[in-house]
Order: C-alpha cells, then sequence, then structure tokens
RNA sequence: GGGCCAUUAGCUCAAUGGUAGAGCAGCGGACUCUUAAUCCGGAGGCUGAAAGUUCGAGUCUUUCAUGGCCCA
C-alpha cells in the first residue's frame, strides 16, 4: 500500500496540503526508502541482550562526575577508565539533533532517562548516510562505547545506528511543548512526551495505588473484586450509567459503589476485606470530578469509625512515606519534594476530630454569628417556594454583613439549600457545608501554622447516611466520620448498620424519595437485607477517592491531571 | 445549568477595521564537540463553524461548536 493510499480519504480531499500533511509526507518517504535499502522502517528484531537503560548507563558513570550530580558533567578520563572500550547498545526515542556536517549530537530518551549519541563520519563511515533517514520522534538503537564530550557531556560514542521505528507525525514545539489543554488531555501519549514532568504524576499515581494495596496486605486485609455490572442501584448517592445484557436481557447499571457487595463478604466470614476499583457516577464533570474514578474502600470487623480515624491516619502517612520512596527510587526525589513543599497541608500532627455540630457552632462564633443560629434554620430557610414573603431574610440580612467571615458565607444557596431539606438532619448537613466546610483548611492549623491538618468531621445526621449505625443515645446521628484535607472531602467512613430491621426501614425511605422526585437515592436492595438477616458482625466501612489523593499528593489542580485519558467529548469532525 | 475567557501554520504566539507575521519543527544548502547550536535560502494559512454590519472583518455583532477557569 503506497502513503498515499493509506491516508483516509477525508484528510486527502483538498488540494494544496499543509504544512502537516508536508511532513508526513516527507516521512512516509525516508520510511520508504528504508524500506529499499531492505530494511524495515518499523522493525521488531530487536536484540536486547546488550542493552543498557540510561539511567543504569549514568549509574554506572557515577565516578566520572564532575561537580554535583545536576550539572550531568563527567571527567573525560574517569568515563575512559570505567568504560573502557566495552560496547552498549542504547534503545529509545530520539528527541533532538544537533548537526554539524560530518558530526552529529543526537538526544535519545528511554523509559529511564535522556543519554547523547555522539555520531561521527569518521567512526561510521558510509553509514553515516542512515542520519539522513531519521527525523525526531523516531525510536532508534545506537551501538557505540561510552564515552565524555569535550564539555563533559556522558555520550554514547556511536559505532551503528538503526531506525528502529519511523514516527509518521512530529512532535510538538520542542521548547514550548503542548500547552493546550484540551489537546493535552486528547492525546495524552504525546503530551507526556513533550511534557515529561507530566510522567512523573502517573508514576506517582502507581506508587500511591502500591502503597495503599501494600499498607492493607501487611494489615491482614484481603483483597477481592466484587461485580462492576449491578442490577440495582446502591451504596452511595449517586446517579448511575445504564447498560443492557442482550442475551439476559437484562437492564443494568455500573456501580456507583462496591459497599454492599464487600459487606456480603463480612456475613462470609471474612473480617477484613479492601477492593480498589472503578466507579461510574453519570454526573457534572468538573476539576474535582470524573464519570469514571478510582475509589479505594474497605471493612474491617470488630471496629467501629473511631478504630478507622487512627487507622486512616496510619495509611494516609503509609502511602506518602511509601510514595517518597518509590519517587527515590525512580530518580524523581527532587519532583517529590517539590511536591511536599508546595502542600498546603500536612500529614505530620495528629489530625483533629470535630464533630458537625461543634464545627458549624464554632464556624458560626468564627463569624460573628449568633450560635443559635444553628437552632433556627427551618425559619432561615423560609419562605416555601413561591411565597411573596421573605421572613429569613430578615434574620440572616444583619448576620451576614457582620463580619468578613460572614461576607464569605454564601448565605442565598445556603437558604436555597436549606429549603429543599425534607428533615432538621438535612438541614444541619446543608449548614455545614455552607457554614463551616469552606473554612476548614483555614480553622484547623499545623502547630507553626504554616500548614493546614486534616479534620474528620465526625458523627452525621442519620438522613443523610442510609447504611451507617446510629449512635448509641442519639439516634438522629450516625458514628460516621469525611476527613477532610485542605478542605476538600477525601475519605468517608463510618460503623456499619448491621440491624436487618433498621437497614429495611432505611431502604423503604430513599424508595420513598426517589418516589418523590430525587434523582440521587438508593433501591432497596432485598438480597442484602437478607444477608444482614444472617448476620453481620460489628464492622466499620471505609472509602476514599484515589484520584483525589492522588490530586493532593502531587499538588495537581484538575482530577484530569491525574487520569491519564479523561472523559472528553469527541473530537469534532471535519 | 449560570458568568468570564480562549480558539490564527504541525507546536508556541503576534497582527488601530485596510496586503495575515515570527520562533520552533519541517524542506534545500554550509559547518568535525553541540546543549533551545549557528548561518543562508525556499516552503507552509478558507484566522474553530455559520450568518450579519461595512467599500473592506483575524479584529465589530449574533448564533453555534469545543475547551479552560469560577459558581451551582
Amino acid at each position: 500500500m503506497s502513503a498515499k493510499d493509506a491516508k483516509p480519504a477525508s484528510e486527502s480531499t483538498t488540494e494544496g496540503a499543509g504544512a502537516e500533511d508536508a511532513m508526513i509526507h516527507s516521512r512516509r518517504q525516508k520510511a520508504e526508502r528504508v524500506r529499499g535499502r531492505g530494511e524495515n522502517p518499523f522493525a521488531n528484531d530487536v536484540n536486547t541482550d546488550n542493552r543498557i537503560r540510561v539511567a543504569d548507563l549514568c549509574a554506572q558513570a557515577k565516578g566520572a562526575l564532575v561537580g554535583s550530580e545536576s550539572e550531568h558533567r563527567y571527567d573525560i578520563e574517569k568515563v575512559q577508565a570505567l568504560f573502557g572500550d566495552r560496547v552498549f547498545v542504547v534503545v529509545g526515542r530520539l528527541i533532538a539533533r544537533r548537526g554539524f556536517g560530518k558530526v552529529v549530537f543526537l538526544r535519545v530518551r528511554d523509559g529511564s532517562g535522556e543519554v547523547q549519541f555522539f555520531v561521527k563520519q569518521d567512526v561510521l563511515g558510509e553509514a553515516f548516510a542512515v542520519l539522513e533517514d531519521l527525523d525526531i520522534a523516531d525510536f532508534v538503537q545506537g551501538t557505540g562505547t561510552v564515552i565524555a564530550t569535550q564539555k563533559g557531556e556522558l555520550s554514547l560514542l556511536v559505532s551503528g545506528i538503526r531506525l528502529l521505528t519511523k514516527a509518521i507525525r512530529p512532535l510538538p514545539d520542542k521548547w514550548h511543548g503542548l500547552t493546550d489543554v484540551d489537546l493535552r488531555y486528547r492525546r495524552r501519549y504525546i503530551d507526556i512526551v513533550a511534557n515529561p514532568e507530566v510522567a512523573a504524576v502517573f508514576q506517582a499515581r502507581s506508587a500511591i495505588v502500591q502503597g495503599l494495596r501494600t499498607h492493607l496486605d501487611e494489615q491482614g486485609f484481603l483483597e477481592v473484586e466484587t461485580p462492576t455490572l449491578h442490577s440495582i442501584v446502591g451504596g452511595a448517592a449517586a446517579k448511575p450509567f445504564s447498560t443492557h445484557h442482550n442475551a439476559l436481557d437484562l437492564n443494568l447499571f455500573l456501580r456507583i459503589a462496591p459497599e454492599l457487595y464487600l459487606k456480603r463478604l463480612l456475613v462470609a466470614g471474612f473480617e477484613r476485606v479492601y477492593e480498589l476499583g472503578r466507579c461510574y457516577r453519570n454526573e457534572g464533570i468538573s476539576t474535582r470530578h470524573n464519570p469514571e474514578f478510582t475509589m479505594l474502600e474497605f471493612y474491617c470487623a470488630y471496629a467501629t469509625y473511631t478504630t478507622l480515624m487512627s487507622m486512616t491516619e496510619l495509611l494516609l502517612r503509609a502511602v506518602d512515606e511509601h510514595l517518597a520512596k518509590r519517587m527515590q527510587s525512580l530518580n524523581l526525589q527532587a519532583v517529590y519534594e517539590q511536591w511536599v513543599t508546595e502542600r498546603a497541608f500536612t500529614f505530620a500532627e495528629p489530625f483533629a476530630r470535630v464533630p458537625m455540630k461543634v464545627a458549624i457552632e464554632s464556624a458560626l462564633a468564627r463569624a460573628g454569628v449568633p450560635v443559635e443560629a444553628a437552632n433556627r434554620l427551618k425559619e432561615i430557610a423560609a419562605p416555601e417556594v413561591g411565597s411573596e414573603q421573605d421572613p429569613g431574610a430578615a434574620i440572616v440580612g444583619p448576620w451576614a454583613k457582620s463580619s468578613e467571615r460572614s461576607r464569605a458565607i454564601d448565605w442565598g444557596n445556603f437558604r436555597k439549600g436549606l429549603r429543599n431539606c425534607d428533615s432538621e438532619g438535612e438541614r444541619s448537613f446543608v449548614a455545614y457545608e455552607y457554614l463551616a466546610e469552606p473554612f476548614l483548611a483555614a480553622d484547623y492549623r499545623s502547630a507553626d501554622g504554616t500548614k493546614s491538618i486534616p479534620v474528620f468531621i465526625i458523627d452525621y445526621p442519620s438522613e443523610t447516611s442510609p447504611l451507617a449505625r446510629r449512635k448509641d443515645g442519639d439516634a438522629t446521628l450516625v458514628d460516621r466520620f469525611e476527613l477532610f484535607v485542605e478542605g476538600r472531602e477525601l475519605c468517608n467512613a463510618f460503623s456499619e448498620l448491621n440491624d436487618p430491621d433498621d437497614q429495611a426501614e432505611r431502604f423503604q425511605e430513599q424508595v420513598r424519595k426517589k418516589a418523590r422526585g430525587a434523582e440521587e437515592t438508593m433501591d432497596y436492595d432485598a438480597d442484602y437485607v437478607r444477608a444482614l438477616e444472617h448476620g453481620m458482625p460489628p464492622a466499620a466501612g471505609f472509602g476514599l477517592g484515589v484520584d483525589r489523593l492522588t490530586m493532593m499528593l502531587t499538588g495537581q489542580p484538575s482530577i484530569r491531571d491525574v487520569i491519564a485519558f479523561p472523559l472528553l467529548r469527541p473530537e469534532a469532525q471535519g
């Protein structure tokens, strides 16, 4: 097939093709030239026996370093003494090229780092002409000895060079890289080539997942995998994606949470289980929400939410330590240290534990608003929708301007939120969301005041937590916490409800809510109630957003920066 | 869903309402130690899409598309 035939018809309809087409054409022609010599421009018969990775090469050359490691300068004679005439093979992508007629410098990157090829005509002879077939972005194989150039750069003095894979498309601007945010997400494969620092985020993500897994394994947890195709909606308050199984003619939902299956495994007798898995929620997209995301959930028999708070602190510190070690072993210590410096929070001190009621009251006090406001939420919400009078505004008006902190409160949406509530518990939750949550990072600080500390908000209203165990001594509350780091929700956990009758009643309330038009409700899960009837040991369960944890630990502002291929609208046609 | 902003060469960016430019990449040439190499010379565009205002629109207006940020 000729190069022209290989192009989609849509791209070849217009005359006078642009610069991109010209570049692609030129690169295809070079590939043809290589074929003409009897070589394959997409070879895969690479003999990697003598291959050395760039990182290993640099490690072996360490003794010849001049000055600091970051300067990358090497002593010519010491390199000669260390490497002698030994021949190495380096393979990787050609990312820069500087030619001087009969001498050419190539910069080659493999999965571990970058090194320079020093290519001389008087070494290569006729084979020097191979360079004419090479483009930046191609994968190449260089064979040669290791030297330092006159400027002290560690280089492979090339005695043989070969094209492994021809890149038909060029790379983005070598200096500015790829900055168009949309293009970066759509073409992540080239974003990471053009912006190597992006690779560190995904290496960190891997280390974080590994850290979570390692820590839980060490604590005696069993990793399990439960279904992602569910026939009913449960485990969280969220809108699901729908799909269909043809052979069973069955409507299914992509799971919004693994919770109910994991707790069935507690019934089965496993005392500690966890799942690291993808969940799907059919909701808006923002810098903190992607429709598919990764969640950790673990369940621990004979534990309470209080036990879990201690476990959470240990888990997060263990993961961060694991990340630090892994980054060090990847030669990315400097990147990690910069992340830590730039973090606005610290895990180093004990996390705060604050009952929701206390959080609301202390937030009111800090805003200079009478604490009794927490008991007048229904009055504040008034009027009902459609009414002409606005008695709530008269109450809130004077408070709203009483202090700078009070002016920062979104009183309008706070009251709107209150009006959508059916119960005092839901109103408390809204009060917490608007009065306290936006200020957590400012209110809970490290001993020296330079960083925020994580805050466990505990004891949630039962209405907002249909799967959590009621508090002994106060049935309006449940034994639940959420952990906020730098003001953002990271974890959610509670002592599990294992009374089948209470659970059945809470499911029924969810069904009634759905009948009233609520969209984010759970279905009645009769099999789960039956499982509880067989007896689930007292337990506590925990959920953590892995994407958000990665954002926090690596300082990324958007969830899309920690997801390799975030959901985007399909590319516009034509 | 609402507000603001963006969209010009493959990439990064310019251009009072008056002939669309530059850097990098690419192409041709020179060059045996470069580090964003340098120098010389070509080439590359339906200015996101569609309507409108105007003698004349990349620029002004409207609608749409896509994305970003903030808010819900």
